[in-house]
RNA sequence: GGGCGCGUAGCUCAGCGGGAGAGCACUCGGCUUACACCCGAGCGGUCGCAGGUUCGAACCCUGCCGCGCCCA
């Protein structure tokens, strides 16, 4: 590869055209195995294992943001000589897919009960065959550096393995049991939900107010589920409640039903709400199940699975929730017992955040549990202790605020697509937990419930690497380095990782470092959402401006676990900056820029400030890459390049080149400090840095270059402050000739005063080429000065302008300057006026404002002159 | 209702105890031999409000107002 490309042959084409270059780029790479962990390496280790997406996902903005992220920190460490293994693969995505596939089903004309089970599994894998894992494809458009060979699904045979191992364990240890609790039923999908799984939602409902019992012993209760009366098994009231006390104890009888319901005291119903009179349905409120617990009250199920009434031995069993819940309320009005009736009333309501987000039912069931208790201490402790590092800091109070109030988990699901629960029931109710390789008793019934899928992709860190195995990839490559993912994901698998891993790997950490990012908004901070239709298409912006600008974009506002904000213009402002440089490229190609040639033993006072500029940037670059600051990081790096080193030092260099004293040395500068920026920008610009760093290098890929260390050179005072007087004086010559309307192209007849003074002598040619200015001829004749005052001396640049200067223009230019340094020295006196200050704050402090105050001091006298000396016209 | 966080330039944000910053947008002037996806210059802020601590506060503390998120 490296012998057909040699940095002259390769000039690049006028422009970067990605839709062309990126596909055949990414191939080349896996190709090339640059990828594929070597397990046997004698390299440090660095592994990510990917947040696993879900089979029926496509990639969306959170995923583009995240995945550039990781490839970032992936690709360099790769540089950095670590042997990286980022490890890619999906989840099953248990209730999206049955959704798919019954839906499919549906349209068939037959249902999955109609199928039955096993058809039904095996249709979807058919199914995953079929259309799973479109976003797999996509992360090769990104650009994802994943390692292929290694790509995992969390219900191929290994994660089986791993979930049968982990389940026994802990069902074992007493960590997994069975329990009849209140539960948040899904009846679209019949199916329990976890806690998670469940959005809280304002909307707008009625508050019923029924009035059970008569006469003075009347009670009046409100509701906004009429029709959970039919459940009801009591009335509670508060302890210290004088309207009620007489009624405590006494038993009214519930309308429509005939039951007799206790009323029964509870500190915690609320006297000052309502009534102060509640009434108690067990089974159908997690509340009431609280109530009729302490109470030890009934509790009936007055509801199917499907969300039917059920057994309530009324005319209401068989109808839908909703509809009895109008049917109901027109009975109790026919009986003049409906009280009051508030419509709308706004309240909250759970709905289930998978599926058709329809409104969930709190209802008693018996599920299995993960006791969290132990597990969730232990991933707090992990974090409180050290072990694990929570970035950015300010988010830790986020992870302690989870895994210290953590609710045992459901997770068994009334599905068929996932992992079936490993237990089995013997004909005498005998319940047995088998491993992987243990098989069941003839005759014995395995449980019907699969598991969460989160129970699976908890176990992700480990798994993928082989566990329960003890393989070589797991031996080298847990615990992993970082997890990167949302900090609104953090319950969802960050914790369930942590608890898990944990406890699988015998207190083994399952990652170093849990880097969390914020939510991709649209420009103006709102949240994307398919609602509003303020969602972008990474892929679309990929096509439009190219990966590199998508990627360098979402880069670019990466702060620390705070929301990033992008909107297209950031992106053509990515793609724009990559424009820049790969014009920058061209031209330093064909100025002959090499790496192949030494740098300058006696550098120009550019050359030393570009080289030393660029030691400070790829020092400043590390800090903030090491600390996940890939904002900062970014901002430094496109600073660094439009306007340090191409504004000034490709301008300056032209002069240089025409020079044959210091042609080569700029080359080799050009080539050395394009070579270096090229690598720290190679891990958010893949492709583009590819291209333009093989023309410039002949190397064999970017991919494996080294990262660049010891870049550049130590900083060199004297150069580097020249080089700032020299842009200071070129501005202020360049202000003045605006603002007199002098036409950009032409040359001004100018003589330069004091530059000798100031330590600029030798830069006269790269000033006057800077600004346009043009020796002073015979006769020459200024009518006017600018004077700047620089560190090294004040300078005089006296310009014929060729006619009349604009009197009010030059007015107006020093008199804002006059004002702020007024306003400078108003701010140092007053602080220098204070005794206190003086004697308290510290000495360098105080010599800084009197030596800003000696410096307002003079340029007010200064220009006071100077307006003064202006005609008056 | 409980908890966490945020209010800084037109927009989105950085700065978090000693000279108010960036990107984008905007204004003016330029097709200057790498680049008009560009170049040059510029305008723009009582750092939410009110107190307090300090020699000194955008930054620390308290209260208030407004906004967001998480949990119930």
């Amino acid at each position: 590869m490296t012998d057909t490309l040699s940095p002259r042959t390769a000039d690049l084409p006028a422009q970067w055209n990605p839709g062309e270059v990126e596909g055949r780029l990414y191939e080349g790479w896996v190709q090339a195995g640059y990828f594929t962990a070597d397990v046997t390496s004698e390299k440090p280790p660095y592994s990510i294992v990917i947040p696993p997406p879900n089979v029926t996902g496509s990639l969306h903005i959170g995923h583009a943001f995240q995945h550039t992220l990781m490839d970032a920190l992936c690709r360099r460490r790769r540089m950095q000589g670590y042997e990286v293994l980022w490890l890619p693969g999906m989840d099953h995505a248990s209730i999206a897919v049955h959704a798919l596939v019954e839906r499919a089903l549906t349209a068939e004309g037959t249902s999955r009960r109609e199928l039955g089970r096993e058809k039904f599994v095996e249709r979807t894998w058919e199914w995953k065959a079929e259309y799973g894992g479109k976003i797999l494809d996509q992360m090769r458009r990104l650009g994802d550096g994943v390692d292929w060979s290694r790509e995992r699904f969390t219900m191929d045979e290994k994660s089986n393995a791993a979930v049968r191992t982990i389940f026994k364990r802990l069902y074992d240890d007493g960590l997994i049991y069975r329990a009849e609790r209140m539960v948040n039923w899904s009846p679209e999908l019949r199916s329990v939900l976890s806690d998670v799984e469940v959005d809280h939602k304002e909307v707008e409902g009625e508050l019923v107010s029924i009035r059970y019992g008569d006469g003075a012993d009347a009670v009046v209760v409100a509701t906004t589920r009429v029709e959970t009366m039919l459940g009801d098994t009591a009335v509670a009231v508060h302890p210290d409640d004088e309207r009620y006390r007489h009624l405590v104890g006494k038993e009214i009888e519930l309308p429509l039903v005939g039951r007799m319901l206790k009323v029964v005291a509870d500190e915690h119903v609320d006297p000052s709400f309502g009534t102060g009179a509640v009434k108690v349905t067990p089974a159908h409120d997690p509340n009431d199940f609280e109530i009729g617990r302490r109470h030890g009250l009934p509790m009936p199920t007055i509801m199917d699975e499907t969300g039917k009434i059920a057994g309530s031995g009324t005319e209401f069993d068989g109808m839908d929730r909703f509809e009895a819940r109008v049917k109901v309320r027109e009975a109790l009005a026919a009986q003049g017992r409906i009280v009051a009736e508030k419509r709308p009333y706004l309240h909250s309501v759970g709905h289930a955040s998978r599926g058709k987000f329809e409104p969930i039912e709190p209802r008693l069931s018996l599920q299995w549990f993960v006791k969290v208790g132990p597990l969730a201490k232990a991933a707090g402790d992990a974090v409180r202790s050290g072990d694990v590092v929570v970035h950015p800091k300010e988010l830790e109070p986020r992870w302690f605020g989870w895994v210290d109030n953590m609710h045992d988990w459901c997770i068994s699901r009334q599905l068929w697509w996932g992992h079936r629960i490993p237990v089995w029931y013997g004909p005498d109710g005998e319940q047995l937990c088998l491993g992987p390789d243990e098989e069941p008793p003839a005759g014995w019934a395995q449980d019907e419930d699969v598991l969460d899928t989160w129970f699976s992709s908890a176990l992700w860190p480990f798994s993928t690497l082989g566990w329960p195995d003890k393989t070589p990839d797991l031996e080298r490559f847990y615990p992993t380095s970082v997890l990167l993912t949302g900090y609104d994901i953090i319950f969802f698998w960050v914790a369930r990782m942590m608890m898990f891993g944990l406890y699988a790997m015998d207190g083994a950490r399952p990652f170093d470092t849990i880097v969390l990012t914020g939510l991709v908004r649209d420009q103006y901070g709102k949240k994307m959402s398919k609602t509003v239709g303020n969602t972008v298409d990474p892929l679309e912006w990929m096509d439009a401006y190219g990966t590199d600008a998508t990627r360098f974009a979402l880069a670019r506002v990466a702060n620390p676990g705070t929301d990033a904000p992008i909107g297209e213009d950031n992106v053509a402002a990515a793609r724009n900056f990559g424009t820049k440089l790969w014009n920058a490229t061209r031209f330093a190609l064909s100025a002959g820029a090499s790496t192949a040639l030494p740098l300058p033993s006696s550098p120009t006072d550019a050359d030393a400030w570009i080289l030393g500029r660029l030691r400070e940037v790829a020092e400043q670059n590390d800090a903030l890459m090491d600390d996940f600051q890939f904002a900062k990081a970014a901002e430094g790096l496109y600073h660094f390049a439009w306007d340090e080193f191409c504004s000034w030092y490709i301008e300056l260099a032209k002069p240089q080149l025409a020079d044959p004293a210091t042609a080569d040395g700029t080359r080799a500068v050009l080539g050395h400090v394009l070579d270096a920026l090229l690598r720290m920008l190679h891990p958010t610009m893949p492709f583009i840095t590819e291209a333009m760093w093989q023309a410039l290098t002949g190397g064999e890929s970017i991919v494996v270059a080294p990262w660049p260390t010891d870049a550049g050179s130590p900083v060199e005072a004297g150069a580097a402050r020249r080089m700032t007087d020299l842009q200071k004086l070129v501005t202020e010559v360049r202000r003045f000739r605006t603002e007199q309307r002098v036409p950009d192209r032409k040359g001004v007849a100018s003589r330069i005063v004091g530059l000798d003074a100031a330590g600029l002598g030798g830069h006269v040619g790269a000033i006057t080429s800077l600004v346009r200015l043009e020796p002073p001829g015979d006769g020459f004749s200024p009518t006017a000065t600018v004077e700047v005052v620089l560190a090294g001396g004040t300078v005089h640049v006296e310009l014929d302008t060729s006619g009349a200067i604009d009197v009010a223009a030059e007015r107006t230019r020093l008199g804002r300057d006059l004002a702020a340094a007024q306003k400078e020295l108003e701010q140092a006196a007053k602080k220098l006026g204070n005794p206190k200050f003086v004697e308290k704050a510290p000495a360098d402090v105080v010599d800084g404002i009197r030596a800003r105050s000696a410096a307002a001091s003079a340029d007010v006298e200064r220009l006071t002159a100077r307006l003064a000396a202006l005609p008056d016209a």
